[in-house]
DNA sequence: GCGCGGACTGTAATCGATAACAGTGAGGTT
DNA sequence: AACCTCACTGTTATCGATTACAGTCCGCGC
């Protein structure tokens, strides 16, 4: 690839007018700078350009796991937002592994201007290093704790875009509760990230709104996973009360509570309700089609660059106060959520 | 951020040094360096290494629909194998997009090291020249064919990871014709894409090899999206005489095909049998379960990603002959494929 | 004591671009 | 004719690291 010396001298100027000739700037060599810039086939060193710069005209992001179709949805909605602003994307996948998304962020950090992180847990150190060196980040669904490290960094130039589970949770116990469920369980992700939290949380609390009797065999932490999920509802269609309706926090871990009714050839609805949380594009021909809470993916996507990209952008000294969005959610009824049977439950 | 200079100050030392330091080079000073590094929080810029060395540690990867599974599982295989050699993954998404795709691979072609590439079409100028350029590249699902824009650099320096498309075509014939089906219909991908192309001749060739009729009207040449699929199969449904089965070159394609004779309420497989190409990791879930041609995805993107690094970590001057593999694929047999129905097609 | 080799070190050029600064020359004004 | 202004241009330092080259210093052998 031609560098800029050589653009220079086939047009007989120096650099420092080829340079300005890319700045848009009026040059008298105008003409003979074109010519030899289509020539020699040039194109200005971005490389350079950052290390003179400072800026890298890329953003980094970080999801847990790339093959969950939200997180895919989530990206295409950046990606979408980013290119037209000549950002590229820096991809992190840490496997819903703190220690991966730690190194992720670290070898990333001084590539690119800014990060939209999708955080598994809330404390990571290597993120908290980035905000305080001033780099600005957008959390996905994740809020700002107190008490954690570079909490008072991250309050100042953080965005955070989440949904608001916990409506959405209490739109599922909801939902279930009006069908005439009383025994209801649910498949909850990890209380130390936001998402699992607030929805477990939002859980509860709508199921003691309602009034409706909560045991602890009903309620079950797991991991946001297929695989979680499979063995959640497997503990729980064995137990000696068995719930009549099943509130699962995350779309891959319905995935693999489906696959165990299956499995084990339990009727659902008709033995078990289930409802999920994120949507599925494929949920609708699913056996049965599930019922979801669903959230805008590709908008939150979408938003969380629109938000970093705000600040990417904005004139040096401008103060842009960090926003705490929340997305709505809303309830979709398909068939995998009916009044219980009165029968029983097997 | 800190830079070398003031690690240099602070321990004393010149920045050739704390260079040295950092290549591994015994040194005087190892402790006060170390030091220095520590207190500074120094880590050297990866900006000013390119420049420098004109290596990026990045590789560029570049799909045309991150939504779709396949790619999503592509992007985590390569994304692990880069992971461990220090390399960064920028993605870019074509939205299958061929205008699109150039652009992106123009915009990263300075900033990474070599790309991956699951094209649109096989005739990129933009991906030509980047070949040209010098730099390695891998096709996935994309063979090189003659007479195309840069055929000759690709020949020379570029790895293909395919699929046998076409054994995995006639696979499904011969699967659907072994239950007795003769009016199979195909719903294929664009004909100038590599996957496309192959799939709609193995499907044909098998047809002819087997001697069963084949008339237009069953062949319906389409775009590899969810849309796409759905129209398809309105219109082969709506046939005067409608085909028992149907061969749906892709997985998205399938789902909008599913997604059709479920709207019309037309049973699968009673009335029509379904088989896909790519395997989906809610597949046994949907209604019916979907039989598929699957085929190694995760592995796919991993070993494009090892092709790749292989060259990448090459010592100069050394020769690597560009390979070309084919991954099997295999039957899965589920629930959308069936007999036929001797009582007639509706 | 002198010279030599080996181990380490500093100086300075370099990668490719940008931008502050200091010209240069054409045209207009007095 | 002298001078000023304006529009453009070239020279050069700079971003942060690496590395060729030319030392420096120490210990050792003679």
């Amino acid at each position: 690839m031609a560098n800029i010396q050589q653009v220079a001298r086939a047009a007989g100027v120096s650099t420092a007018t080829v340079s300005r000739y890319f700045a848009g700037l009026s040059v008298r060599s105008h003409d003979a700078i074109a010519h030899a810039v289509a020539l020699l086939d040039y194109t200005p060193s971005p490389v350079a350009r950052s290390l003179k710069s400072g800026r890298n005209h890329a953003i980094g992001v970080i999801v847990p796991d790339i093959t969950n179709p939200f997180f895919a949805a989530l990206v295409k909605g950046i990606e979408s937002e980013a290119r037209g602003s000549g950002f590229e994307l820096i991809l992190g996948n840490s496997d819903e592994d703190a220690a991966i998304e730690s190194s992720l962020v670290a070898a990333i950090s001084q590539r690119v201007d800014g990060m939209i992180i999708a955080p598994v847990v809330e404390d990571d150190a290597a993120v908290a290093g980035f905000i305080a060196g001033g780099s600005p980040a957008v959390f996905v669904d994740r809020d700002i704790v107190a008490g954690v490290v570079g909490e008072t960094a991250a309050r100042q130039t953080v965005d955070r875009v989440l949904v608001d589970n916990a409506a959405g949770a209490a739109l599922a116990v909801e939902h279930l509760a009006g069908l005439g469920h009383r025994a209801i369980a649910v498949i909850s992700g990890p209380l130390d990230s936001t998402p699992g939290r607030a929805r477990h949380a939002g859980f509860l609390d709508e199921m003691a709104r309602l009034g409706l009797p909560m045991s602890a065999d009903l309620v079950r932490i797991s991991d946001f996973r297929e695989e979680g999920g499979y063995t959640s509802m497997a503990e729980l269609v064995d137990l000696p009360e068995r719930p009549t309706a099943v509130f699962v926090a995350n779309n891959l871990m319905a995935i693999g509570a489906l696959r165990l009714l299956n499995d084990r050839q339990i009727p659902v609805p008709g033995s078990v309700s289930v409802i999920g949380f994120d949507d599925l594009s494929f949920a609708p021909l699913l056996n049965p089609p599930l019922s979801v809470i669903r959230r805008p993916d590709v908008l939150q996507g979408a938003t969380a660059a629109r938000l970093l990209l705000r600040r990417l952008l904005a004139k040096p000294g401008e103060e842009i106060p960090p926003e705490r969005l929340s997305l709505p959610v809303e309830l979709v009824i398909r068939g995998s959520t009916s009044r219980p049977n009165p029968e029983g439950t097997r």
